[in-house]
DNA sequence: CGGGAAGTTGACACTCCTCAATCCCAGTGG
DNA sequence: CCACTGGGATTGAGGAGTGTCAACTTCCCG
């Protein structure tokens, strides 16, 4: 399942043999966990990297009176933690949102790798990129976008990453997420999402039910969410 | 004025004597803009990125409606774009608050860098993993954070910052933003930041006025934005 | 068949926004 | 020297979007 990631790495820039035979043999182990399992804890020192080969996990931080925010959602083929390799610690935790399978990558074997590829470093550079330019689309939908915006920019940035790794088309996809872990991504009530919910689905966008996003207009959900999908550094996008 | 860079630099690793001269000679100029002034546009390549002297810079994506969001803000010593070294174009813009000086750093020079300075390249990876932090903490203030924490958490953050290159102490320190510049970077409008930040000095935590952020009980001023340094990843902090 | 988690809906409250007027102040020019 | 100007700050009144609380329904799975 490691294809997953291979194909997500390919979709921003050329591998060679080498090269990923360079990230198989980094990997010490697999594991799996159960759904809404806590696999980083902030602040905690950690020596090795996840990377999610099915499944889905978030990043998160909180508030004292519990309120939770989700920073970013992982898809299959993500490292959900590669910045911890230079981080050591992680500002926010990292958990599973529905049963999970990872493969462990050592720290120690990616200072391997990247005193070996300089070319593989500067991809997993441009990777941990991506991930903050996916955060700075997040601060504008949370800043700006009104609720039907930001699902709606949720759906489309889904539908693409997914798309990346074989897990989605232009119909839709699988998201086995609550309205409540919706909310937490969108800085919403689940309440509040389940009316926008409503909303998007008589205004025939996109359908949201059984774990499942069936997209009824992609056209007219981009511009719902002014959805521009330059953020995600594709290459044929 | 590079100082402030190795400082910052500093405040979050070893840095070599061979290390800062190499830096030293990575500048290939220095240029000075006006306030208001867009010095990289979203979407166009871009060969070398831009290390901030002095002045306040910022990211900001907006929506077709004109509503503006800032993802982050700079301080001298920053380096504004340097992940778009690996990204190639930016999915932002990025312009001046207020007239700035910066020294250029051509790609060609930074690839060379990371050619040579294997740790150096650690260290400024890790730099854009920190800016990625950041953006994770404001993701959690736009989404969950009331308008008195969100600023509370923003002069925070500045605070410490700005200590870091010696333009801050515990007392305060000179910004010179509009509250329409707060308003963008806390995804509220002008008139709520004028009420909020009222609402800040009757409670005795920071009188904002004429280009000075005065802070009158930081402690509590953390309190009331929940602020944990550790996401800025200093080390004595 | 029962229990618990997730989804749905309604009534009402509150934060924050919108619009608009006024004030303040620094810079400019007659 | 002082009216003029324009950008920013301040304040008030009213409104929209989203949150809160609570009840009820649906669905899944043992």
């Amino acid at each position: 399942m490691i294809e997953r990631h291979l194909a997500k790495l390919r979709a921003r820039g050329d591998l060679s043999q080498e090269e990923e035979q360079a990230i198989r043999a980094a990997i010490s182990e697999y594991r799996d966990y159960p759904a809404d399992c806590t696999i980083i804890a902030a602040g905690v020192e950690v020596d090795h990297s996840t990377l999610l080969l099915d499944g889905f996990m978030c990043r998160y931080k909180d508030l004292r009176n519990g309120q939770r925010q989700i920073t970013e959602l992982h898809v299959p083929g993500d490292f959900a933690d590669l910045h911890s390799f230079t981080l050591k610690y992680l500002d926010h935790d990292i958990m599973t949102l529905t049963p999970c399978r990872a493969a462990i990558v050592p720290h120690e074997n990616l200072r391997r790798i990247t005193e070996q590829f300089p070319h593989l470093t500067r991809l997993y550079w441009f990777g941990t990129n991506v991930d903050a330019a996916i955060h700075r689309e997040w601060e504008l939908s949370l800043g700006r976008r009104t609720a039907r915006g930001k699902l709606a920019a949720l759906f489309c940035e889904l539908q693409l990453r997914l798309q990346v790794v074989g897990l989605a088309d232009e119909q839709g996809y699988d998201l086995p997420l609550t309205q409540t872990d919706l909310a937490e991504c969108t800085g919403l009530t689940n309440v509040h999402v389940n009316r926008t919910l409503k909303e998007l689905r008589e205004a025939g966008l996109v359908e949201v039910q059984g774990g499942r996003v069936a997209i009824l207009n992609l056209a007219d959900l981009r511009r719902a969410g002014e959805f521009d999908p330059r953020y995600l550094y594709l290459r044929n996008v």
